[in-house]
DNA sequence: TTGATTGTTACCGG
DNA sequence: TCCGGTAACAATCA
């Protein structure tokens, strides 16, 4: 079941549930839960995200680490307890839920100083309020490497994975082979808006949606995307070329979205 | 058993 | 410094 970062966000508002609690602490297979215990029993004041990282920030200053890279999932369920799915490496239970964390890339416990230097190596991130779109044009404007490698480097934007990079770049009929110092300003600010439009659905729904007209059908939300993983254009009925950028599979259709070249 | 995958980082070379 | 390529790691499913 596809799920990406926008599993994050949505696992900001589930674990909404969890702040202003003090959570229990477990590692059923625990390999990457070292020190995590060290928190356990202790309020935890705030649960907040950073691009595709999640933080829960505790009493005293530190915080629990989270990633789920390729293969993370986050489960919730009210209490009583369940047996434990699969490879769950934290386990978090407030007064009335559980928080299982299955798989994760990252899982640990920073310091203050720890935390500031995570958050200050992640870019502008399209979902948060206090994000500033101008640092992330700033970056791409003087760069020479492509739009499709930039608006996925988390460090010049964040929140943008893989299927979105390919449709949001399709649906702003952007070829993700331009420069970035091609880009203009307004450009950009359709790929932003484009970004942080589809990425609210995507929690909202707990889905990746990007089809036009998709998501406004409560009933419907099955994800189905434009030209990702597809052979033909939905517009203009051409194939759709496939390349890749940065090692991860990059779509395209040369029609639409003409080449920069 | 093998291969593929929605992510990231470290390291190396140009 | 910047940029691309490669390997490594994570878990699950077909």
């Amino acid at each position: 079941m596809p799920e990406g970062h926008t599993i994050h966000r949505a696992a900001i508002d589930h674990h909404k549930v969890l702040a202003g609690d003090k959570l229990i602490i477990q590692s059923p297979q625990g390999r990457f839960a070292e020190g995590s215990q060290h928190l356990s029993g202790k309020l935890c004041t705030a649960v907040e995200a950073f691009g595709k990282h999640l933080v829960y920030r505790f009493e005293a200053g530190d915080s629990l680490h989270i990633h789920l890279g390729l293969f993370g999932k986050i489960r919730k369920h009210k209490l009583p307890l369940k047996e434990p799915r699969g490879a769950v490496r934290v386990r978090l239970i407030s007064g009335t839920h559980v928080i299982d964390i299955n798989g994760p890339s990252i899982c640990e416990v920073l310091n203050i100083e720890e935390f500031t230097k995570l958050t200050a190596r992640i870019g502008p991130d399209v979902l948060r309020s206090d994000a500033n779109p101008d640092l992330a044009f700033k970056k791409i404007a003087k760069s020479k490497s492509s739009i499709g490698s930039l608006i996925m480097n988390q460090s010049v934007m964040a929140g943008i994975g893989n299927i979105y990079r390919t449709e949001i770049l399709w649906r702003q009929a952007v070829h993700p082979e331009t420069l970035g110092n091609n880009i203009d300003r307004q450009t950009f600010d359709r790929i932003w808006n484009d970004a942080k439009d589809l990425l609210t659905l995507g929690v909202k729904h707990n889905a990746i949606i990007t089809k036009r007209g998709a998501g406004r059908f409560k009933s419907k939300c099955r994800e189905d995307f434009n030209i990702f993983a597809k052979e033909t254009c939905p517009d203009c009925k051409g194939e759709i070329s496939r390349f890749e950028i940065n090692g991860r599979r990059a779509f395209v259709c040369e029609h639409c979205q003409p080449s920069p070249f």
